[in-house]
DNA sequence: TCCGTATGTTTGATTTATGGGCTATACTTT
DNA sequence: AAAGTATAGCCCATAAATCAAACATACGGA
């Protein structure tokens, strides 16, 4: 089963975006490829995907290459994300905590 | 060869903050897990993967099913995405494409 | 300009994510 | 409380990401 899958736009340019800023980010401050993928520990090969904003890569390892160079993911340092967590948290217990389909709400933008 | 990859706290707490993110817009949608795996061509484990902030779902997947439920990424619409990424372009423009590791150069910018 | 090194690119092997189906639990609604 | 459905978790099969090492090319400093 090949896997084809698409991606809208927003979700391109929203990888692009991060790209460039990882990349911006390492050349700024002097890494090279090498260095960064080893702290990151990846291979340059991986480094350069996420770099290309290729959708394939893990979230994990992009999050974690952002953070080594000082990309901000929601404009927020480690103790405003953990008050977002928090919040969230309080969020989500007051939703339901399952959904029945009755008719579409929905909110389609775009 | 056991890829035991290990991630910082910035990067877990981002990646639970994503996910919650993403619970509450769907459930404030009225979207089951069903309907929003299906929209984004997913199925509803790899959703719940999302939901639960693990690492490893595929980037452009997790960007995808946020922008189904309205989480945006660096907080920007579409429209503003492409203007970062025109400006980063131009900001890699006046980088230099290699680098030579010779000391860190720090710059905190932006 | 020349040299050293960073970056770009390929092949093959291995780990991992994903999907499909199925069962169990939990929750919402009546 | 009961019923029906959403959610959570399991197995296995398959596609894809990642790694590793090597080589070619392009770039920057002297």
């Amino acid at each position: 089963m090949k896997r084809t899958r698409s991606y809208s736009r927003v979700t391109k340019q929203a990888l692009s975006v991060l790209g460039k800023l990882i990349k911006a980010g390492r050349l700024e401050r002097g890494l090279t490829a090498a260095e960064l993928s080893e702290r990151a520990g990846i291979t340059r090969k991986t480094l350069r995907r996420i770099e290309y904003g290729e959708p394939g890569p893990e979230t994990g390892i992009v999050f974690e290459v952002a953070a080594l160079v000082g990309v901000r993911l929601f404009e927020s340092d480690e103790r405003t994300l953990a008050m977002h967590n928090a919040r969230l948290d309080e969020k989500l217990a007051l939703l339901p905590k399952s959904v029945r389909p009755s008719g579409q709400e929905v909110d389609d933008d775009f």
